[in-house]
Parts: structure tokens; C-alpha cells; sequence
DNA sequence: CGGCAGCGCTGCAACGTTGTAGATTCGTTC
DNA sequence: GAACGAATCTACAACGTTGCAGCGCTGCCG
């Protein structure tokens, strides 16, 4: 059925491993030896087998991809760009699910269903520090995110605490003293939730604002409903405030929905931010004020860092983090 | 480095045949050998290699999906769900962009970055019926979208007309007579634009509402901005109307938000429905109505029939249609 | 002019797996 | 107790590819 090496070898007359050359691009052949060769792979339409090319290199040009979920804007639009990033290098991209689900991610780093892959980027959710053993694993990982610091894997992030920090900076910087903040995780230490918390008041601090606890908002999940709930607690609480930064687009566009609903002015009577820098964010009412923490550049240098662990054949270098530049983005939601 | 049944077979001292078969629970093997063989490849930690099993079976476990883009809502809640469902036939999915460019379409069909994939979900959207021979390949396809009928492959679409046809009856349940229709593309016959302005037309007719072409407005992407774009065409224009109907639900969101700007009042002024039901329209203000065309059915469906093309041998049955069904979703934009 | 490097190509072995055919054991039946 | 089939296991040959060693030849160097 399908056309192999030994085919087009006999149709140009030459052995299956001048065959293999010229597919491979070696130097040292005659140019009329590789015309005849191309010919014949035309005329056949030859296409190599990867899984017999893989079985031989042991590699396969396959990396895995292992997000939360894909119908989050986030996920889908760093995706996208690890998808790119990966077709630069020659390379295919596999995209698996967790949920978010602790006990799914950790079944992942160990499932079969990867195992076939050169190496694997990861963006843990559910993970926490305590997890950090179970990243030593026997195939290249590179991990996406900020729920794991000193584990034993490579680790690309963003400056949450400075993007944050800036973020809040901006709201302080119209005026506002009374700032409330949406997706706090209590007792987290690591996460994305808390390292934002941390540049929030270090930007507080750095003005002179007093902290008030009643002005941080928990919020388990980051969807939409969760930033409109945490919105409707905070305005029946009946705490006043004059901005609001979310520690997602998400949260913050959620917020935005009952602010409006209650007929408060965006940016007049409260002006808000968010972090992600989601492409939704330039089509919202009003436009969303936003810090993006370098998406592209986060998933481009992810697969430059496994690219070149799949290429250390032994070489055991120590695990080392990258951090990507992050920009603020002003919009109408935060506008003078 | 890498354990293999040689390994495990002479740590468990049986033949590699027999740890193959302890591995694909062939049923024949003593209860005790199979402890044997089990107890070793936990000692050893074995895993099978998948590209020798691919090799051999000729069959890889992978399937390739292409999408225009991930960062678009609609591709990246369908690639959940084909994710989803492919789980449930042991599949792992590969995730390709195209851009939606006919180019990189025709390129992606007979690209070896998809070679190693036992089939293909394709969701073109450049491509165009003059381009149906192209998809007469040699491996497993089947066509998600609406582009190319009566093509050489199996094909998984919604109801675009009478699920248009039911939006633009809703409205006209609400008693709007002026209702304009976003997103139109002028020639095309069989695309999503075609039918669902079809359906549009169809509904008007049902009701005795003249067709006025002013109502209809071209947009030939299907972004947020394009909608934005066209209820200011419209506005600019002065044509009177009472509702939108948005071809997809991004260009439904565009336009709200230029409506919202105007101090129109939704649905009092004009009532909005979209498509596609995007996880998306519950959470804006106001939420959206829409049609959810099925998508959990269409991947399952697509999935589904792809498993189907890869085991039947050869058996080369004609290609099939397959429609899925959809919902009428009513929410704020379109209350009474 | 002997030696050596390089060109252009070939043949073989190996990557790790599974299908096939066959060997051996065991229990059952006549 | 011989014959037979089923259970249990093994040996071998693929699957399609690439690394390695090596073929005969040419050209260059000292």
C-alpha cells in the first residue's frame, strides 16, 4: 500500500540508502544521482514513515502540550502560540487536557498516551509546591507557569509580583485609593494568585495606601462567573471602592458585566484592569485596561528550552527558569 | 536507557512474545506467568514503545486536527470537544493551524507534518467547492464545517439552515419586521454565510416580511470587530431596524457593543441573536441569544466516523453526510 | 610513487514491536 | 492407554528506517 525507501530505490535503480540520503539531505551525491532519485520519489509520491524513522532515531518530533482546559481563552491563545512557536523548530504539537484536576495532571505525567512524545510542555493548575517530586521525570518537561517554583524542571514564567505591582501602580496613578482586588486563593504561597496578591501590595505599600482585607476578594476559579460573583459580594458588603484590578481578564470582564448592571460608570466611578492581555479584552464595553505578561514570548522561549533539553543527549544541566517581559495596556476601563 | 519487552522478559524469564502478550491481554497465559510478567515491568517500569508498535501495527493512535485558529472562541470549544471525545476512543489528537488560508490548507493535506496521523478532522475554511478533488487523499478524512459539499469525504456539519431559519423566527416572534443579518459573503453559494442567509431569507418569507438587501451586511471574517464594524455601516447608513441577527456570535458581541456605544437599548431597541453558542454569550452584558449548532455532537460525530474510515480495511464505502442537531438558546438579548 | 583522504555509493544490522507458525504440556475422551 | 484438542509458551520474521563499515575509485601530498 504505501510507498517505501525499497520502492523508489528500485524504480531509480540505487540502493534504499542512497534513497535515505538524498531524503536526508547528504552532501556527497551526484547530482544526477539525486535528480534521478527525486524522480522517482515524485513519480511515486513517497512520503517517509515516521513511525519507522522514530523507532530508528528515537525521536519523533512530536511535543505534548498539557493545558487545563482549551475553552479558556488563555489556554486556547497560548495554544496557539506554542503551535507556532513549535512549527518554527519542525516540530508537531499534541495537546492534552487536565481539567485543572490534580489527580489528572499527575496521571498525565505518567500516562502512555504521551509517552510517545520528544518531551512535554506543562501548565499545572491543580499541582501545588508539594507536588514538585513527582516533575522528575525520565523525559524532557519544560513547565509552564507559576504553580511550582524549585522543582526539578525547567520553569517558564512571567514577573507576576512586578506585573501586578504595575498594574496597581496604573490604578493608583488616576487617583484612586480604594482598590479592590479579585482572585485572591487564600493560603496559597506560590501561585499565580498569590505572587499578583504580593505585587498589589507592594504597589500599595510603595504609595502609602493601607492594606484593607475587605477589598480582596477570593475567587476559587478564575472564570467570568467567578468575577461577577465576587463583584455582587463586594457590592452588597456594601465596601466602598473606586477601581478594580483582576488577577485575570476573565475575572475582571466578569466584574465589569455587574458594575454596569448596577449602574456604576466604568471608568468615572470605578476603573478596572486585568492581567492576561487576552485578545477579547480590545473588543469588551468599554475596552479593557490589561497587563499582558508576554504570551508569545512565554511560549516561544517554552519550546526553545525543550528543544534544546531533547537535544542534550545526557548533559545534565540544573533546572533553570526564564522569565518573560510584560507589558501594560491601557484602555477605556482605565482611561483619565 | 529506555526498557524494553527484552528487558522485562528476561527479568520475568519468558520470551519477549509472552510479556507482548501479557501487555495486550491475550487471554491464554497462566495466572502465574502473568504475575511474573506483570511484577517485572513494575519493577522495570516499562512502557511500550509506540513508535516500534506503530511500526508494526501500522497504525499510530494519533489523530491530526486542523483549525484556522485556536485563539478564535469557536475552534478552540470545538477542539475541547474533539479532544474530549477522541479520549474516549484512546486517540490523542494533534492540533494544526491553518490560518484559514486556502493555501496552507491545501499544503496542510498533504503535509508530512500530518503523515504519522491515522486520520485527519478537517475544518477548512479558505478551501471552496472548486477545490473538492484535493481532499481525494489516501488516508482517513473527514470534513467538519460546511465549505465543500459532495466532496470525496465523509462530511459532519449542522443544520445551517433551519438553524438560521429558527434564530430569524425568533426574532420575528418578538414582533421585529426589520431585522438585519451580519455577516453575509457575497457569491458564495454553500458556506456557512450562504445557508445561514438562507435560512434568514426563509424565515422572512415564512412570515410575509419583505426581503430588504440594506438589512444584509457583508463581513468577511467573522471577528468581534467586524460585527463592531458593520452595525456602524449600518448606523452610518440610517436604515431603520429592530434586530440583529449575527452569522456567528462574535460579530453578534461586535455589534452590541457598537449598539451599547449608539444608547441603544438591548433588546428593548433592537434585539441581538448570534451562533454558535459560545461558553462566551452567557456572561456578557446582556447575555446572548444563540444557536448552539451541537458542537459536543459534531465531535463526537467526526470522531466517531473517523474511527470508523481507520478500521474498515479497505471497504472503500461512498462518503457519508452527517448533520447534527441544534438548540435555540433564549437569554437576555432577546427577552420580551 | 606510496600513502592517504575523500567521493559516491552499497550492504548489513539494528531500533522495539507483533503476527504466524510451531513446540510443548496438559487434561479429556474413547 | 492412545489420540486429540486446547492451553501455554517460544522462535522467527517482518514493519521501514538510518548508522556504520566498507567498497573501488580519483586526486593530492610529500
Amino acid at each position: 500500500m504505501a510507498v517505501t525507501l525499497y520502492d523508489v530505490a528500485t524504480l531509480a535503480g540505487v540502493s534504499i540508502k542512497t534513497v535515505s540520503n538524498v531524503v536526508n539531505d547528504y552532501a556527497h551525491i551526484r547530482p544526477t544521482t539525486r535528480a534521478k532519485v527525486l524522480a522517482a520519489i515524485d513519480e511515486l509520491g513517497y512520503k517517509p514513515n515516521i513511525s519507522a524513522r522514530s523507532l530508528r532515531l528515537g525521536r519523533t518530533g512530536v511535543i505534548g502540550l498539557a493545558v487545563p482546559e482549551l475553552s479558556l481563552s488563555y489556554f486556547a491563545e497560548l495554544a496557539d502560540a506554542v503551535i507556532r512557536a513549535a512549527e518554527r523548530h519542525n516540530l508537531v504539537v499534541l495537546i492534552e487536557q487536565t481539567g485543572g484536576i490534580r489527580e489528572r495532571e499527575i496521571a498525565m505525567l505518567s500516562s502512555s498516551r504521551l509517552h510517545f512524545t520528544d518531551g512535554l510542555i506543562f501548565s499545572p493548575l491543580g499541582m501545588g509546591s508539594d507536588d514538585a517530586a513527582l516533575l522528575d521525570v525520565s523525559y524532557p518537561l519544560v513547565l509552564l507557569g507559576e504553580r511550582i517554583f524549585g522543582g526539578p524542571a525547567d520553569h517558564v514564567t512571567m514577573r507576576n509580583v512586578e506585573a501586578a505591582r504595575a498594574a496597581t501602580t496604573h490604578l493608583i496613578g488616576l487617583g484612586r485609593r480604594r482598590i479592590a482586588a479579585f482572585g485572591a486563593h487564600a493560603g496559597e504561597v506560590l501561585g499565580s494568585a498569590a505572587l499578583r496578591l504580593q505585587g498589589y501590595r507592594e504597589a500599595l505599600d510603595e504609595a502609602g495606601i493601607p492594606f484593607d482585607p475587605d477589598l480582596v476578594r477570593e475567587a476559587g476559579q478564575w472564570h467570568r462567573l467567578d468575577g461577577a460573583r465576587a463583584m455582587h459580594d463586594l457590592l452588597d458588603a456594601g465596601v466602598p471602592f473606586d477601581a478594580v484590578f483582576g488577577f485575570n481578564d476573565t475575572l475582571a470582564l466578569g466584574a465589569v458585566r455587574v458594575l454596569q448592571e448596577a449602574g456604576r460608570s466604568i471608568p468615572a466611578d470605578v476603573a478596572v484592569i486585568g492581567f492576561d492581555g487576552l485578545d477579547e479584552t480590545k473588543y469588551s464595553l468599554p475596552t479593557l485596561s490589561t497587563v499582558d505578561p508576554g504570551r508569545d514570548e512565554l511560549a516561544e522561549t517554552a519550546v526553545r528550552v525543550l528543544v534544546e533539553r531533547i537535544a542534550e543527549r545526557d548533559g545534565q544541566l540544573p533546572p533553570r527558569e526564564y522569565l518573560s517581559d510584560f507589558t501594560l495596556v491601557e484602555r477605556e476601563s482605565t482611561a483619565l
